[in-house]
RNA sequence: GCCAGCGUAGCUCAGUGGUAGAGCAACUGAUUCGUAAUCAGUAGGUCGUGAGUUCAACUCUCACCGCUGGCUCCA
């Protein structure tokens, strides 16, 4: 047994797992954070406090605002209370009574949660002088928490359950573990972090900026970060040449027209950048979905073309809310690995299991050997919400699953969390550090055929809708490259490295023999960088390591003479001289089978 | 967009109403060096932008822009 804890009917129960002890714990704790609130500013009213994945918070209403000094006031009132020891007590009371207690003490979102949530009976705790509705368990009493394992951590807004038409109110944010050590590592992984942060990363690594004069969510990429794009763009580009893609290219504008027909005019409007020249109605593309099937349309089809598999690195641009901009995670003019696959019916099975497949070589080459899936589906008893027919969602639906189970991809079903125009397969991503990212994306359209009337001619002689599949394997190249800094901590793997060698002569009068080794990486091929600064060599390895070159090649009288490079390798530091064509060899092997490490 | 915090030199940050500071980077010079910072000197800022209060504003007030953490949203 992990913990003992008070249930709602009163008795102490043997919490048996390590999960529910820690979510326990967290909610005590939340509930202890508010009590030293309410005690603190008594004018404040309650929302909901529930345990988190890192931790746990507690929604307020209040007049005035909180600010950051008053956490620590927080805090310490919390450890105040804990010295206190108060049990918390359960009591199981009438929904009337509940309403009257909570109406009494004018917790009026507590009423609505009660009435919207309990028929005849709930369960409230008593902790000091804070009530609150919840279904308990809890630990004994504030006693049982330790001091040294919570923190109240910061201050967010919030919308009264997630509606921004609602009340507005202030979340505060807290931490707390079953034991000191693990508190400790939590904030060591906020450190490893925080060092990861590809923003932090970017600026270091000289890979991209941002400019307050030009726009808010623009990204400019600078030589290196442009290499990263140009080197992941050419993999994937090579590999769907040889998975039967084609690439097209579109235009960045296009006429209202054209987003009318495909309903972003109606139901994108406010995330469109719009244009008028004399007088007339322009966007910048959102999605390239419309542009595509514009080029599809050019042609009558036969079923015998089918599939067809329309590729781009298309850049689309959409109006985001100001306060949702993050790095090149979440941005308003980006690239997507765009494609859509036209098919009939009877293709889209081995067309999803090919997208999967994909995805599966793609994000492994990347060192990505995790991922979540998700299956987005429609809600059946909301039909009204959703274009295309029953027969086509059932069919769609049941092709994911059946690629799904074919791959051996477990998956989570998402009900009612299907776009509009056709269910979907998400794929996160989990990093070095086990953060979940969202890239891949399998989506079935069923709505832009019937907009743009796309067919194809079955083998009876009469147009059929055709299935249009959108995918996208990176999502964004944006996103991507911010995942990958993250991921590597900015150390990419050599076929990635903007810079894979530096070469550092240790005086000047080794700089002709620098250069030379310099032009045979060169013509060799590689991305190379010679250090000829007038600095001890030492500096120029310090900074070479925090550039996290791969490879430094240190070049002195030794080197000159013998025609070698002494090699030192990133991760493992000094591994002698070589001779520089064996050099060459090795790095352009590392290149080809795209090592992860050196 | 909403809540809170923040915006000072290229970067990281001091500076609470009275003449703008440090370290690193840059530049100049010296040093010619063997696996994570050589030494000295020089230069660099309308303190995010615009209004207002004041004899006086980096400092106080308001608006706007941007950034950070959340909410909502999303590739």
């Amino acid at each position: 047994m992990y913990m003992q804890a008070r249930a709602a009917d009163g008795q102490i129960i043997e919490v048996q797992s390590p999960d529910e002890a820690l979510e326990v714990y967290r909610h005590s704790t939340s509930h202890l954070m508010a009590l030293a609130v309410t005690e603190l500013y008594p004018d404040t009213r309650l929302g909901i406090g529930p345990a988190i994945s890192d931790g746990f918070f507690y929604d307020f209403q209040r007049g005035t605002s909180f600010a950051e000094e008053d956490l620590a006031k927080i805090e310490q009132k919390m450890r105040d209370l804990v010295a206190q020891d108060l049990p918390y007590q359960p009591a199981i009371v009438s929904v009337e009574q509940a309403i009257k207690e909570f109406g009494g003490r004018d917790e009026q979102l507590k009423v609505e949660l009660i009435k919207e949530k309990c028929d005849e009976r709930l369960s409230c705790y008593r902790v000091g002088s804070l009530v609150d509705f919840c279904t308990g368990p809890h630990v004994l009493s504030t006693g049982h928490i330790d001091p040294k394992t919570f923190k109240v951590v910061s201050l967010a807004g919030s919308y009264w359950k997630g509606d921004e038409k609602r009340d507005r109110l202030q979340r505060i944010y807290g931490t707390a573990f079953l034991t000191e050590a693990d508190l400790h590592d939590y904030v060591h992984r906020l450190e490893e972090a925080k060092k990861r942060d590809h923003r932090r990363l970017g600026k270091d690594l000289d890979l991209f900026s941002i400019h307050e004069k030009a726009g808010a969510g623009f990204i400019y990429w600078h030589p290196k970060g442009a290499w990263l794009r140009h080197t992941i763009e050419s993999f994937l580009r090579e590999d769907l040449l040889r998975r039967g893609y084609q690439f097209v290219v579109t235009p960045h504008v296009a006429k209202m027209d054209l987003w009318r027909t495909s309903g972003h005019a109606d139901y994108y409007r406010q995330n469109m950048y719009l244009l008028n020249i004399e007088g007339e109605e322009f966007a910048l593309k959102p999605m390239n979905c419309p542009e595509h099937v514009t080029i599809f349309k050019t042609h009558r089809h036969s079923y015998r073309e089918l599939p067809i598999r329309m590729a781009e690195f298309g850049t689309v641009y959409r109006f985001e809310k100001s306060g949702v901009l993050h790095g090149t995670l979440r941005v308003r003019g980006f690239t997507q690995d765009d494609a859509h696959i036209f098919c009939t019916p009877d293709q889209v099975y081995d067309e999803v299991l090919g997208v999967l497949d994909l995805a599966e070589h793609v994000l492994r080459t990347f060192g990505f050997e995790k991922y979540e899936v998700e299956l987005s589906v429609w809600d059946p008893n909301q039909k009204g919400k959703y274009v295309g027919e029953a027969a086509d969602w059932n069919l769609a639906t049941a092709t994911l699953i059946r690629a799904l189970e074919a791959k051996g991809l477990p998956y989570q079903r998402m009900e009612g969390e299907a776009a509009f125009y056709g269910p979907k397969i998400d794929l996160k991503l989990i990093d070095a550090i086990g953060r979940k990212w969202q890239a891949t994306t399998v989506q079935f359209d069923f709505n832009l055929p019937e907009r743009f009337d796309a067919g194809y001619i079955g083998p009876d002689a009469k147009n059929h809708p055709v299935v249009m599949i959108h995918r996208a394997i990176f999502g964004s190249l944006e996103r991507f490259i911010g995942i990958l800094v993250e991921h590597y901590a900015g150390a990419f793997p050599i076929w990635l490295a903007p810079v894979q060698a530096a070469v550092l002569p240790i005086s000047e009068k080794f700089h002709a023999y620098a250069n030379h080794v310099k032009q045979a990486l060169q013509s060799a091929g590689l991305r190379v960088h010679l250090d000829d600064r007038n600095e001890k060599v030492n500096l120029k390895i310090r900074e070479g390591q925090l550039q996290k070159f791969p490879y430094m090649l240190v070049v002195g009288g030794r080197e000159e003479t013998e025609r070698t490079v002494a090699v030192r390798n990133r991760f493992l530091g000094d591994e002698g001289a070589m001779p520089l064509e064996k050099f060459i060899e090795k790095v352009n092997d590392l290149v080809a089978t795209k090592a992860v490490r050196p």
